[in-house]
DNA sequence: GGTCATGCCAATTGTAATTA
DNA sequence: TAATTACAATTGGCATGACC
């Protein structure tokens, strides 16, 4: 008999469990198994620790693998997780009220148009004051109404700063109350700014005010997607038009430990089902970068109809 | 994987110019 | 004046690519 097993039976003692023989079906050593491979590694040592509530002592002669049995219940099977160092529920940002929170910052910049060229989109033109730029992160691209949108980033230019605020909801319940307060930053005169957004967030935002019963704030007004004029004017010479390749390329814009958008749904539901808020705040750090490359992309477009000019006065002074 | 704006191409339609 | 031709504009179908 090991030391390590007479320690083992002295805890088992002091827990109350009564000493009793290998079980009949094989069963619970498996769980001892399992529960070993989740907190060693393969040098035995310890690989993470979690947040355990104080366990339960089964009761004495209570045989739980056979009770699991008759219930149908299965063993758990440990999942690797994030070590405990980066465990954490906090999130940043006000809480406007239970569920909802709010993160603003505002960002000094040079001075932008007061009032933007459209051209390029095939509108006329809009006063900076009136610019909105938005992006949703959902849990998923289904589209439907199974699919919710749980942050909405929106920047715009205030008090000489480009002003970035981002709604998000730590419970499904506080959507409403996120589609009420999204509608108070938009008037008639707003001018929608966004990427692909014409096709999704637009829509995607449609149906969940449909289905809160509200009415819809974006409705009516004049909408700028700048992926199509992305598209237009670069699809022959970039691998792609997608909106990181345009930062890239435009705006001088590389991200760095950027969390991929295919992976906010995973990040959100995972917080809600009680994770941490590690990759939730990275989803939020990844939805402020898209509306401030939104900004500085709108800038880059507003000036190329007197760039096109100048090539073609220049192209007919050469002839 | 669903949606939708956009681009591209071909077919169709409308209009103006030309000819017998 | 009617028929023919040429060109422009419109329409419809399909493919593409971007969003999370």
């Amino acid at each position: 008999m090991s030391d390590l097993a007479a320690r083992l039976r002295a805890l088992r003692k002091q827990a109350g469990i009564r000493e009793s023989g290998p079980s009949p079906t094989g069963s619970a050593p498996a769980r001892s198994r399992s529960a070993a491979d989740a907190s060693s590694g393969p040098s035995g040592q310890t690989a993470r620790r979690e947040p355990t509530l104080p366990a339960k002592a089964p009761r004495p002669g209570i045989d739980l693998a056979a009770l699991r049995r008759m219930a149908g219940v299965r063993e758990r099977v440990s999942q690797p997780r994030a070590p405990l160092r980066s465990y954490t529920r906090d999130v940043p940002g006000d809480e406007l009220s239970p569920g909802l929170r709010l993160l603003e910052q505002r960002f000094a910049s040079s001075e932008p148009p007061a009032e933007f060229d459209l051209t390029f989109a095939r509108l006329a033109t809009a006063r900076r004051e009136h610019l909105l730029h938005f992006d949703t992160e959902t849990t998923g691209l289904a589209g439907g109404t199974g699919t919710r949108a749980f942050m909405i980033g929106a920047a715009d230019w205030h008090d000489g700063a480009l002003r970035v605020r981002q709604l998000y909801i730590t419970t499904m319940a506080a959507e409403t109350a996120m589609l009420k307060a999204f509608s108070e930053w938009i008037d008639p005169h707003t001018v929608l700014v966004s990427y692909n957004g014409k096709s999704y967030d637009a829509p995607l935002l449609a149906t969940r005010y449909r289905l809160a019963r509200l009415a819809n704030p974006l409705s009516g007004l004049t909408h700028v997607d700048l992926l199509h004029p992305m598209r237009r004017r670069y699809r022959q010479d970039w691998e792609n038009c997608k909106m990181q390749t345009a930062e890239r390329r435009l705006l001088r814009i590389v991200r760095e430990d950027d969390l991929p958008g295919s992976e906010a749904p995973r990040a959100w539901l995972s917080y809600l089902r009680g994770g941490a808020s590690t990759d939730l705040v990275r989803v939020a750090d990844h939805n402020l970068q898209d509306v401030r490359s939104l900004s500085g992309l709108l800038i880059e477009a507003h000036g190329w109809a007197e760039k096109d000019a100048l090539a073609a006065s220049l192209a007919d002074y050469k002839k």
